[in-house]
DNA sequence: ACGCTCACG
DNA sequence: GACGTACGTGAGCGTA
């Protein structure tokens, strides 16, 4: 359609700068990949007008289109009233530069641009929307900026492109209240504090409609001001008369604006597929970009999937040589690699020990690099001859220099706060410093560089990092040392292979470090390195050494008692069963349950095989199965003594320093996507505590003589981060009173009083706040409470109605999940989730994976914020913090001073959001004192 | 080495 | 409409 606008056009007006700025902050901060410049609002920009294209090839397309800005700060408002918008806040930084590309998009679609100096885009707006419909055709103003509602009706509508409501003059009525021609009325009495619009004081939106309604438009209210019944208002419309008429005049837009086009300059035309597509992929949009060339019609241009890196060394270029690795024999040799790394300020580290429990294990050497390619080992006692030799002798190998003297010059640089030491597990080396005396800072951690930035694509270990990122295998550690019985210690190494292995750790880490460190800024993670990752390193290093004292005595009575019972049931088991076989093996239980037996399930059915093709004879599937038979109940029992005694009465004893009489476990800082931490070697984060049997391990960690242990932990801090994220009203204001949470769900969604509620309605509310928190499905609901799974789906159905941010919540997370490959925490932690693309159920897995992981992830924030203040905040007390288990941080502190403790703990924790995230929802943290850990909790 | 089971939050 | 699911971990055992 062309010719002179008139009848039968349908123009679109886009709101151009309200769009960016809204886009800005609804989306998350999007950086191009290649440079790290902000691109978020102008991807949702670009989005945005790509789904217009797409959704106007119908009936109702718009024929003719603008995308109009403001231009300049100064306007004639502020002629008039030089508050005027007056309290905006600056332009944010990484909005600024994406202003020009907003312009430089919207000419890449081949859409007209407007602006003029002096007016508002609102202004623009409004004068071409009248001219539209003078003309006799219709207009659409793309935006939800209320000041433009006084425009709608007749012809035109507004449409809000990010919620894709349209509102029309029922819509402007259901907002202010009155219909368009009056809404500059009413917003001249209501003010706008946005805009810095005085308005008439202690009128609202409410009132002001009202009032219009009544006196029919502002002026006759004005001059009628008197008659108003109520004082108040009728004083402060005399009072205010002359600033609610500038207010009008603020509000009012100008659609006489002087104009150098016309509407028919605004026709629709076909964007240039080759400027689109060069535009787009210079901005990097991948998915854009690919499905505007399949729409065109043209081949996707490529877009390179690596950053450039114009400042990075060209690591590539220089080859892994492990000849050229040296190694460092004496004092001169050592004084020179020490003033290599002053000239460059910066040294890769690794330490070489007899083992892998940083407790025990002695240090045996150290490698050191300065640049890549150029890396040294120092060895301290290596023993002459191999481990293997029966007879060998403790003497020193050759060419060593002494460990005191390499430690001495040493120590002044490890030390020196001006030189920076590279590690790659940085927690590691700096226990087997810290136990000869050596404080290692200030440090820089690469698998925690790698982690802050990917966390959920891959591990973090220094051979997946070498392979990924420098293209190089390390030189593997299983043939110096052996395997199994005949397994040697390094010490044990000889000196020309050990050379080579150790001084290539430290030449990686050192590239490394070089790759990844400018990335971290690229991915807008720098401060979750820097805040979360690297300083939680010396204070679980700190936890690690100190250990908790387990009582051997009682672990072995116990592992006692429970085979004696488990001897008792093995009988009646083997008479059950009618034959003797081994009870801990799954695949024999399945047997004879399912095959010898020919049980069945409650319903009829038998459960289901697994990959191996055996039955499935977890505890959910034997507790139905009890139901029917007596043996299942039987298994149940044996299987949780035997758990009980293998995982923990027994291996725990193994783990007891024989030096310490401590527990000593590792936390590990980048094993779990979500930012959690985990425990290894032993895991003290899964010691029992949910049956009274299990429960009595925890009598074993016991506090010192003299001493006491102090359990502090977060209230339901997952659901309260729940209520705050997902904003639901009912949960805050529940968590505010104090209420008891789950039964409050319960009440709401059972329509039960709190006064009459059951244990089991509560205990069903219980489980759909866990399920929602785990991305709840009908299916796992179903299966968790054992309900016919149209039910579940009838629970989750009223929980999204009476909860209704957890509807939007999941969506948007999946949404961002979908376009971003990661999700976010509240502190910046990203979590990346590739498989959210996949097709089939890894992609149900995954979207319940991020809908959990900011939930669990911001949760984990909290605790390591804590957990980084908790040694200022206690420095004074005669305490230590011993353990962390996800919410939960354990001390041991002088008898006396258990009190005192609390409170700073208490303190630190309940406010470990401040001041980075404001929480809608107060932290609260129980605490318990005890003479071991199960009186404490 | 891998699957199964089960301990925790 | 079917698919197959609760989220995150680690350890010990049996089985290949």
């Amino acid at each position: 359609m062309s010719g002179t606008f008139g009848k039968g056009h349908h123009l679109h007006l886009i709101d151009g700068s309200a769009f960016i700025f809204r886009a800005f902050h609804a989306l998350p901060p999007l950086t191009r990949k290649s440079d790290g410049l902000p691109i978020g609002a102008v991807s949702g920009f670009c989005n945005m007008i790509f789904k217009m294209v797409e959704d106007n090839r119908g009936p109702d397309a718009p024929t003719h289109v603008a995308v109009i800005f403001d231009k300049g700060s100064h306007t004639f408002r502020n002629d008039m009233y030089d508050q005027y918008k007056a309290n905006r806040e600056a332009m944010p930084e990484e909005l600024r530069p994406q202003i020009p590309l907003t312009r430089r998009a919207t000419e890449a679609f081949n859409i007209a641009c407007k602006e003029k100096e002096g007016y508002e885009a609102d202004d623009i707006i409004a004068t071409l929307a009248v001219q539209a419909r003078e003309a006799g055709g219709r207009c659409t103003i793309i935006s939800s900026d209320k000041d433009l509602m006084q425009l709608v009706g007749d012809g035109v509508e507004m449409l809000d492109a990010m919620k894709n409501t349209r509102i029309d003059r029922e819509g402007v009525l259901e907002k202010f209240g009155v219909y368009p021609e009056h809404v500059v009325d009413v917003q001249a009495l209501a003010g706008d504090s946005v805009d810095n619009v005085p308005g008439a004081p202690g009128i609202g939106i409410k009132t002001a409609a009202l009032l219009i309604n009544e006196y029919g438009d502002l002026e006759t209210l004005l001059e009628r001001a008197s008659e108003i019944k109520q004082p108040k208002r009728r004083e402060t419309l005399i009072e205010h008369a002359d600033q609610i008429r500038l207010s009008r005049k603020l509000v009012l837009l100008d659609d006489k604006t002087p104009l150098d086009f016309t509407l028919d300059d605004l026709e629709v035309k076909e964007p240039d597929a080759d400027t689109l597509l060069a535009f787009l992929a210079e901005m990097e949009f991948r998915t854009l970009t690919k499905r505007v060339a399949e729409q065109m019609g043209k081949e996707m241009p490529t877009i390179e999937d690596t950053p450039a890196l114009p400042d990075a060394p060209q690591i590539d270029d220089i080859p892994f040589d492990a000849d050229k690795y040296e190694q460092v024999s004496d004092a001169s040799a050592l004084q020179k690699w020490i003033d290599a790394i002053y000239e460059v300020g910066y040294v890769a580290v690794d330490t070489e020990t007899t083992g892998l429990n940083e407790m025990t294990a002695e240090l045996v050497g150290i490698s050191l690099a300065t640049e890549p390619g150029k890396a040294c080992y120092i060895p301290l006692i290596h023993k002459a001859n191999r481990g293997n030799d029966l007879f060998g002798s403790d003497d020193l190998a050759e060419g060593q220099m002494p460990l005191e003297q390499a430690l001495e010059m040493l120590t002044p640089m490890l030390e020196d706060p001006s030189i920076l030491k590279i590690g790659q597990n940085m927690k590691y080396d700096a226990k087997i410093f810290a136990q000869i005396g050596i404080t290692v800072a200030p440090f820089d951690d690469t698998m925690l560089m790698s982690y802050a930035q990917h966390a959920g694509l891959h591990g973090h270990g220094m051979d997946t990092l070498s392979e990924r990122y420098l293209n190089h295998t390390p030189i593997p550690i299983k043939p110096l040392l052996g395997s199994g019985k005949s397994a040697i210690t390094f010490d044990k190494v000889p000196l020309e292979d050990a050379v080579k292995y150790a001084a290539e750790d430290a030449d990686i880490t050192l590239r490394l470090w070089q790759l990844l460190k400018p990335q971290l800024h690229m991915a807008q993670v720098t401060r979750v390195y820097e805040r979360l990752e690297r300083p939680l390193v010396p204070v679980l290093a700190q936890m690690e050494r100190s250990g908790i004292k387990v009582d051997r005595d009682t672990l072995s009575r116990m592992s006692n008692a429970f085979s004696q019972k488990m001897v008792g049931l093995e009988d009646e088991i083997f008479e059950l069963a009618g034959r003797k076989f081994s009870v801990g093996s799954p695949k024999q239980i399945g047997e004879i349950l399912f095959d010898e037996m020919d049980l069945e399930l409650p319903d009829g059915k038998k459960p289901k095989k697994g990959k191996s093709g055996a039955w499935s004879t977890g505890a959910d599937v034997l507790e139905d199965l009890a139901t029917v038979h007596d043996l299942p109940r039987r298994i149940l029992d044996w299987r949780q003594l035997d758990k009980l005694k293998s995982t923990y009465t027994d291996a725990l004893q193994n783990h007891i320093n024989p030096d310490t009489g401590r527990v000593h476990t590792s936390y590990s800082i980048a094993g779990a996507s979500t930012g959690r931490l985990a425990s290894t070697d032993p895991n003290l984060q899964n010691i029992p505590i949910r049956t009274e049997e299990g429960r009595r391990i925890r009598e074993a960690f016991v506090a010192e003589e003299g001493k006491t242990l102090v359990a502090l932990d977060y209230s339901q801090i997952e659901l309260r981060i729940l209520a705050h994220i997902a904003d639901l009203p009912a949960l805050k204001d529940a968590f505010a009173r104090g209420d008891d949470i789950h039964a409050m769900t319960a009440s709401e969604m059972f329509d039960v009083p709190m006064e009459e509620m059951t244990p089991d309605i509560r205990r069903r509310a219980k489980a759909i706040n866990f399920g929602v928190i785990y991305g709840i499905s009908g299916f796992g609901l179903a299966r968790n409470l054992r309900i016919p799974r149209a039910e579940a789906q009838g629970f989750i159905d009223r929980y999204f109605e009476r909860f209704p941010g957890i509807r939007t919540y999941m969506d948007d997370t999946k949404t961002f999940a979908k376009e971003h490959c990661y999700v976010q925490t509240l502190f910046g932690r990203k979590i990346h989730t590739p498989e959210i693309a996949s097709k089939g159920p890894r992609a149900g897995f995954a979207a319940r994976a991020a809908i959990n992981a900011p939930i669990q992830g911001t949760a984990a924030d909290v605790i390591r914020r804590a957990m980084i203040r908790m040694p200022d905040a206690i420095a004074d007390l005669p305490a230590k913090m011993l353990l962390q288990v996800h919410d939960e941080l354990l001390f041991e502190v002088e008898q006396g001073s258990e009190d005192k403790l609390i409170d700073a703990a208490r303190e630190v924790m309940e406010n470990a959001n401040d001041p980075v995230v404001k929480l809608d929802v107060k932290l609260t943290v129980d605490a318990g004192t005890g003479q071991n850990w199960a009186e404490a909790h």
